[in-house]
DNA sequence: AGTTTTATATCATGCCTCTATATAGGCAGG
DNA sequence: CCTGCCTATATAGAGGCATGATATAAAACT
C-alpha cells in the first residue's frame, strides 16, 4: 500500500541502511556482553530460569527445545542448577517418563538480583552521558520500542519454526 | 537477560525514563545474543580476533587485560586459536619473555565471515517488518548512534579503571 | 651477584555443550 | 499379554572455555 519510500537512491538524507542497523546491533551486544553480564550463571541458565519464571514448571525436551541446546545438554544444566537449589524436578503423576522443572523461591531471587545489578550498572553508564545524549538515546528508544517489540516477537517465531535457508554459521 | 512482560500500558506522550531506556537496551541485547550469535567461536575469542585486527600484534598479557579474563586463560585461547591457523606467534626479538600474537589472513577471513552472517540473519529479520517498521528503526538507530557511540566509549573506559561502588553481582 | 618483577606456560579443576548411546515408561498390533 | 516402536530422560566421552595456583625464564633493579 505505502510503498513511497522504497527508492533506490540512497542520499545523506536517506534512512539508515541495514548496514547501519547490523553494526549498531552488534555494538550493542558487544556492550550488553561485555559490560551487562554477570558470571555467576550461563546464558542459558539465566534465559531457562527466566522462561521457567514466566512460563512454570516444563518439559526438560520442552526447555532443551525452546533454548536451542540439545536434551543432554538441558540436563545437565538442569542438574546442575537443581544442585544450586534454583529450581526442582517433580515427576509427573500422568507419564512415568516425564519430569516437571520448576522455578525455586531461590531462582526467583536469583533472576531478580541479577536484573537490579545490570539496571545499575546500566544506570551508571546512562548516567556518564550528556543530558543531550540521553534525551537523545531516551526518543530514540520510544521511537523504535513498538517496531522492536515486533522484530523480537519475529525472531522467536523464526526460531520455533526455522526457514531453510537460515542456517547459522 | 530475562525479561518479564511490560505490564501496564506506558502513556505514549510521557518522555523515555531511564528505566525504560534501560528495559529497552536489554530486550536489544537478549536479541543480538539470541539470535545474532555464532557458536563457531566463543565471545572472547572473536573479540580478540578482532583486537588484534584493528590493534595489530598484541602480547599475552596485554590481551587478557583487554579483554578481561586472566593470563593462563588467554594463552590457552591464543593455543586454541593458532591450533585453528587463526592466529600466529611469534617472538620479540627485543625482549626474550615476550611473545607477540597476530591475527592470520584466515583470522580476517573468519571476522568477515561472521560479520556476514550476522548482517543476513539481521537482515532476515528486519525483511518480517512492515515498511514502516523497518523505516521507525532505521530512522531511531540513526538518532541513537551518536550518543550510543559515546556510551560503548564511556563503557570501555569504565572498565579500565573502574569505580568502587561497580561490583560485578 | 642476588633479588624482584615481568611474561608466559603448565596443572588441576569445573562449567557447558556436543554426539552417541542407554534405560525406561507408554502405546499399539498381533 | 507380549513384542516392538515411540518418547522422555539419563549416561558416557570428548572438547571448548574459564579459573587459581604455581613453575620457568628473561629482564630489571638493587
Amino acid at each position: 500500500m505505502e510503498y513511497t519510500q522504497q527508492s533506490g537512491a540512497r542520499d545523506s538524507d536517506a534512512p539508515a541502511t541495514r548496514e547501519e542497523v547490523a553494526e549498531a546491533l552488534e555494538q550493542l551486544a558487544f556492550l550488553a556482553v561485555r559490560h551487562l553480564t554477570n558470571r555467576d550463571i550461563s546464558f542459558t541458565a539465566a534465559s531457562t530460569l527466566g522462561r521457567l519464571s514466566r512460563e512454570g514448571p516444563s518439559r526438560l525436551t520442552a526447555l532443551a527445545a525452546d533454548e536451542g541446546v540439545t536434551q543432554p545438554s538441558m540436563t545437565q544444566l538442569i542438574q546442575r542448577l537443581e544442585r544450586q537449589g534454583l529450581v526442582t524436578r517433580v515427576d509427573d503423576p500422568h507419564d512415568g517418563r516425564v519430569v516437571l522443572v520448576a522455578i525455586t523461591d531461590a531462582g526467583r531471587e536469583l533472576l531478580a538480583e541479577r536484573r537490579r545489578g545490570r539496571t545499575d550498572r546500566l544506570a551508571e553508564l546512562l548516567a556518564t552521558l550528556s543530558p543531550e545524549d540521553q534525551q537523545a538515546l531516551a526518543t530514540a528508544v520510544r521511537a523504535a520500542t513498538p517496531a522492536f517489540q515486533r522484530l523480537v516477537e519475529n525472531a522467536a517465531r523464526a526460531r520455533r519454526s526455522p526457514s531453510p535457508g537460515s542456517t547459522a554459521s
